[in-house]
DNA sequence: TCTGGGGTCCTAGGACCC
DNA sequence: TCTGGGGTCCTAGGACCC
């Protein structure tokens, strides 16, 4: 039997959660910027009819912006993140193979569902509509990368009512529809990879999937050899149904100003290696190599440094302290005065599963587990007071460097004091 | 003045070993 | 002067994704 797996995709999700707690909004044209309010990250159709273009920095959109009112807003991910939970809870009814592929996408395997697919497709729609107020496309196919295109003709237009069952179609007419659209819009395909297959003579999806698998392969790589196969209806990327545990963590931030003195660096890397560590011990693992980098504006004509370092850990952890204190000795090392710092970060890699570790033959820990209790309260304390209660010293509290966002809109539904109120 | 953040996978080439 | 061949592991960098 052909599989049939749909692609779930809220359109342009960031600016439709906005328009949910702001119908002011509707008809107008959004844009949500980026942290910094830096770039352009999600634009409504009405922004993406004035020719904004993703990731454009909205300092040369101001122009443009005045003269046809478009709305920015600041990223608000807390609200962003809660509305895509609420929506991948109700796809999660559709199917018991789901795969959460992004905030705002979802893979849901419907092979041999009972009814329509078309129908059971509309029905999603409905109900997230209904729910949450977010507009939906769905896309079905035999494969992922074949979902995802069906999806992306829903959005265009080419099967009505923002849903297309690319099962349905028949040979002649799937061809048809693959013939016009550009092999850049294929799962997989990206900038440098479409001039390189436009030299072999490829340029629609059609010619990507009659190339020869083999042939692909030695041309490109496995990944492009997949590619082929799955625009030939041949599934081999599997759904991912459990989130497997991230192998590297990042946590960076550009600053609000730039950044000249190293008690600020500091503060901000503190902050971030303290951020990952959460993370780490969310997912119940261990770090052995801590990597730390800071840099000055790529732009500009100003004097540009770029200094990072990785360090092994004598021992995988993840205890927020130690790794703070490791990232201040690599911070010392890498820091040169006199530059602008723009942007800091830190990642956590080499990352295994908690246990295993430092256990002895009984499988205790041995003396150190003063360090996990230490996190497992600091954990908790955060949790019910709220983001960095309590912290690494090193953290300060001033935060002078910390990002802009000139138009945050309120945390809707995740904060009682900004939940909002219809009479 | 102002240019995001967080991930994955694959490959080529060097180091090292026998 | 002459200086093999094959295997593994690791890392940096390139490509992609949202």
């Amino acid at each position: 039997m052909n599989r049939a797996i749909a692609l779930i995709d809220v359109n342009n999700f960031y600016a439709s959660c906005e328009r949910v707690f702001n119908p002011k909004l509707n008809g107008q044209p959004v844009v949500v910027l980026s942290n910094n309010d830096g770039c352009a990250i999600a634009r409504s159709a009405e922004a993406k009819a004035l020719g904004i273009k993703m990731g454009e920095p909205w300092f040369k959109l101001k122009d443009i912006a005045r003269q046809h009112g478009i709305i920015a807003m600041s990223s608000n991910y807390a609200l962003y993140a809660d509305m895509s939970n609420r929506v991948m809870a109700i796809l999660s009814k559709f199917s018991p193979d789901q795969e959460v592929y992004s905030i705002d996408e979802s893979f849901l395997d419907l092979t041999g569902m009972p009814g329509r697919h078309l129908d059971i497709a509309q029905e999603m729609r409905g109900r997230i509509r209904q729910e949450t107020g977010l507009p939906v496309c769905v896309g079905i196919g035999p494969s992922k990368t074949l979902a995802k295109l069906a999806n992306h003709a829903a959005k265009k237009g080419y099967a009505p009512d923002g849903v297309c069952d690319f099962n349905g179609f028949n040979e002649r007419d799937l061809e048809t529809l693959l013939a016009g659209i550009e092999i850049g819009e294929v799962w997989g395909i990206g900038r440098r990879l479409v001039p390189r297959l436009n030299g072999l003579g490829i340029k629609s999806v059609l010619d990507l999937k009659r190339a020869d698998p083999e042939h692909m392969r030695q041309q490109f790589s496995v990944v492009m050899e997949k590619t082929v196969r799955e625009l030939r209806g041949q599934a081999c990327i599997e759904l991912k149904e459990v989130a497997p545990p991230k192998k590297q963590i990042i946590s960076s931030r550009s600053f609000g100003f730039p950044v000249t003195d190293l008690d600020s660096l500091s503060e901000a890397v503190s902050l971030y290696v303290s951020r990952a560590a959460e993370k780490l011990r969310r997912q119940e693992s261990y770090a052995a190599l801590l990597h730390v980098f800071i840099h000055t504006s790529p732009f500009g004509d100003g004097p540009k440094y770029s200094g990072s370092l990785s360090v092994k850990l004598p021992a995988p952890t993840d205890d927020s302290l130690q790794l703070v204190r490791v990232a201040m000795w690599i911070l010392r090392q890498i820091y040169r005065p006199g530059f602008r710092y723009q942007k800091a970060g830190v990642m956590l890699s080499e990352i295994t599963p908690a246990g295993g570790q430092q256990t002895d033959m009984f499988g205790f820990r041995p003396a150190d587990d003063r360090s996990a209790r230490r996190m497992v309260a600091m954990d908790a304390i955060n949790g019910r007071w709220g983001k960095q209660t309590i912290r690494a010293a090193s953290q300060g509290y001033k935060a002078p460097w910390a990002m802009r966002q000139g138009n945050l809109s309120p945390s809707y539904t995740t904060r009682w004091d900004e939940v909002l109120l219809v009479d």
